[in-house]
DNA sequence: TGGAGGAGGTAAGTTTCTTACATATTTGTT
DNA sequence: AACAAATATGTAAGAAACTTACCTCCTCCA
């Protein structure tokens, strides 16, 4: 991977440049969709610095060239990853903070595009394949993504179920036993209770899943980690963009377990959809 | 805006173009990454073709000449928006299905981010903030939605309340009066029953805002709606990315809810966020 | 079969980028 | 304070990349 956003790596190494340099990087950060589409001269004039400086600041950030810097930032700009402190701020109004919040989603999901390891969902896979019974557990923000995935596995007719309470999620994991997967969703993967729940579980004999960050306690309990890290905690004091990535990990994990059920199983599926059609409006033609 | 991912362009106009720009396309089309690093030489070469007739495919597509059309392609490749039919297939593997999921999610993000009205999301919030009890309506997929949206919200305190049942959305749509602000979520906007609550809850007095597809039978019934568009069905038979934006438009109102409040409000946040820490883990050093 | 029009190539010209080298500026040392 | 060393920046030439103008060849139709 191309080490991650060139706008980023400029805005942060603003500091330690030297003075025509820091010309170049201001010049390019005041307008970076206009830098990818300038030649070095003139991009050279606007800095009024000479044109090998630009090249050398070019090569500072691990570029060929000029050229090869300015593919680099159109990709930046393109990725939707954004460049600058993208938080909330209290004086945003409507115009600036949704697009923001978009930004910062689709960056988490890029970000966990780029670490999740097929390997570990196919191994998910196999475990839920294979279960005699599958549970989905979470707590607080993590509750509607337990209930999510219960509603796409439960089109698989297996018995599914999902807790969003410490107790129930208790009994549950105790009376578990070989054949039962148990997948539990959990943000920071530092939530006692899921860790205890995670040993009675593997205790039982069942076969646990953790959706979490990697290396928690939780982490170390589970037969098998989906690793979804943790980014720095940029909304307001609200979970956000890790329960989105979390239910895109159930998406894939319900399209793996689709898959290996074969063709005559997009059938039954179909079934399944079909019968939603008498609750519906029919759709009207579009325009 | 840029006039949308050239890959796609070049894709859709393969059975247009002529023997030796087909050729610089199949080239292209082969591995877009490398394309974006080559000269017009190496293409040139590789797609046995004189550097002129490259020149002219990437002038057919709107662009300057090659290095503007370099720009675009990179751009196109890391906007993350799929250039050919991404869809999942039956033989795809853990490789090839969690990258393209990521994508088509990341995609209707895209999408919804320059579809969304901050006018409306203005009004929304302006029906929220008044509101003397908020109430949450989803059925189906949208009723984990309906969950995380009390989740967030329950932290205004304001009373606030999930439903996923009708026969509750009934009642309470019936019950409910002036002050009252429901908020139905349905990706197509065509569930009768949703419609039938949606016109009882406005004769009831209630405000109801829709997050819902445009010009729905159901969003013909609301306050305010907050489009979002449906966008093909490229999902195995369930809604996968619909519901993952009805999240972030969710994500948007409680900003702006957040906002409105006032610093003073920051720290009732903060509060409720502090009185976690106790059921967790401490966090670990980072390495 | 010949001519018109399009497709594609050649070669020269132009722009853009890079390199080598020279000059200036800063920094540290005595 | 003055000099040396290191670093920073510019100049100019050369190389690479790109574009344009023009020419040839092929195809298709009368």
């Amino acid at each position: 991977m191309n080490s991650f956003n060139i706008l980023q790596q400029i805005t942060s190494a603003l500091e330690s440049l030297n003075r025509s340099e820091r010309k170049v990087a201001d010049v390019i950060l005041s307008d970076p969709q206009a830098a990818t589409r300038s030649s070095i001269a003139t991009l050279a004039k606007a800095a009024q610095v000479s044109e090998p400086t630009v090249n050398r600041f070019c090569k500072r950030f691990n570029t060929a060239g000029f050229p090869d810097f300015k593919l680099n930032l159109a990709q930046a700009l393109a990725s939707g990853v954004p460049y600058v402190n993208r938080n909330v701020e209290a004086d945003d109004t409507a115009d600036s903070y949704s697009p923001k919040i978009f930004e910062a989603t689709i960056a988490s999901l890029a970000y966990a595009k780029e670490k999740i390891s097929p390997a570990v969902v196919n191994r998910a896979v196999d475990q839920l394949i294979q279960a005699k019974q599958i549970l989905f557990f979470g707590l607080g923000a993590s509750g509607p993504v337990a209930q999510d995935a219960q509603h796409k596995f439960f089109r698989f007719n297996i018995p599914v179920a999902a807790y969003d309470d410490v107790l129930m999620q208790r009994m549950v994991a105790a009376a578990s036993g070989t054949g039962d997967v148990i997948v539990i969703i959990s943000y920071t993967g530092r939530t006692r209770e899921l860790v205890d729940i995670a040993e009675l579980a593997r205790a039982s004999g069942a076969t646990v899943i953790g959706i979490t960050a990697p290396n928690s306690p939780l982490a170390r309990h589970c037969t098998v980690v989906l690793d979804v890290e943790a980014p720095e905690d940029t909304d307001v004091y609200m979970p956000m963009t890790s329960r989105i990535v979390h239910l895109t990990v159930i998406d894939i994990l319900a399209t793996g377990v689709t898959l290996r059920r074969g063709p005559d199983f997009l059938r039954h599926l179909k079934a399944i959809k079909d019968s939603l059609k008498e609750t519906r409006y029919p759709a009207e033609p579009r325009v």
